[in-house]
DNA sequence: CACCGCCATTGAACACCGTTCAAGTTGAAC
DNA sequence: GTTCAACTTGAACGGTGTTCAATGGCGGTG
């Protein structure tokens, strides 16, 4: 009964999902497939090619072209797509940011929010610079929301306590940074073409 | 020759100039404190709370008051402040991201982005939220540029090569991001008055 | 001076971690 | 039935953070 890279990907995400990222260790993940810890470099040669692997799978999709019309309506479609990528699984963006710190992943969001700029009037490098900006929010603010939901569900503390002064829901937070980030581009849109 | 809180805190300062974050470890910090490991623990519960030392250390300073009049122009002191601060320390950014994502950090410079902010006329959800959003775009942009530098100065690939699809200087991209942003908050802060 | 009590350190262990590699096993193709 | 590559084993290497009973040193009190 032998393994493939597959199979061990699956297993992978299977204890991602069950434990977390932190008690996703080789040993554990060689001991679920019901295999020596060494067969597991095989199929990856390190821990972190994997975790590229996970975090490739989980952004699978995202990077795909937008179905909007205005080019607004089209970096809000895939900047949700992004966040709803990182949400669904857990720790998702946790080990999309430190995976995509790292560089390894392949996946092509970047280009494809670049593109968008482009097509709205922008040069191509600050294209490349607009979806980096994005980017670096959408990590930030995901990461952050999915530690604070991790840690709700875990303490269970102040289940409806405080709505004073309380921040809005999780998606208002996400809209609010998104609508700021495409104000800013507009202007600088904006301003290329009055020129 | 006995340690206290702040020789095992500069301790693991100069091990994280001289070795980097990955290498800042307890065994090694003892070491060089020529104690055994344990005694580190007499000082602080667990190394997260360590980092959260170092962290604040770093960042201490970076919440002042800005000497500037414009709201914008605040707002651009204090995140250049930040940066700064930041890249000041090998891994400085990876550490501060880091340790602000577990909250146990307890520098003040989102309320005073936050104050500034509500100072420009948005209400304090708002402002909150345009602090968090700032927030994560200079730990993001600036993780990523220390992460290039140390592997640039490491590998010492391409000196001055490929100059002609390369990004701009690290400041440079910072303050597009930057100014992104507070064309952004301008906009908002428009709306806010208008109505 | 002798003693107490507290702050700080030791030494050793616990329970893990990622990674390597020679040696062994499997299974399909010829 | 043999061969050969694909895969796994078993065991080790060299680390990691953390715990804790026992011990040391040292300042102040009686």
């Amino acid at each position: 009964m032998q393994l493939n890279r597959h199979d061990v990907l699956d297993g992978a995400i299977a204890i991602l999902d069950e434990y977390g990222l932190a008690d996703l260790t080789m040993r554990r993940l060689a001991t679920s497939l019901h295999v020596q810890p060494g067969a597991l470099y095989w199929h990856f040669p390190n821990k972190q090619t994997l975790l590229g692997a996970i975090a490739d799978h989980i952004l699978s999709g995202a990077d795909a072209p937008s179905t909007e019309d205005s080019w607004d309506a089209q970096i809000a479609q895939i900047a949700h797509r992004l966040r709803d990528a990182l949400l669904s699984r857990r720790d998702g963006a946790e080990l999309v940011a430190a995976t995509y710190a790292s560089r390894l992943t392949t996946n092509h969001i970047r280009e494809r929010i670049a593109a968008v700029c482009i097509r709205a009037g922008l040069p191509r490098r600050d294209a490349e610079l607009t979806a980096d900006t994005l980017l670096y929010y959408i990590l930030g603010q995901t990461v952050d929301e999915q530690a604070r939901l991790q840690m709700d569900s875990a303490g269970a503390l102040t289940p409806d306590a405080s709505p004073l002064f309380e921040s809005p829901d999780p998606t208002s937070r996400f809209d609010f940074g998104l609508k700021l980030f495409l104000d800013g581009v507009r202007h600088t849109a904006a301003d290329r073409i009055r020129r």
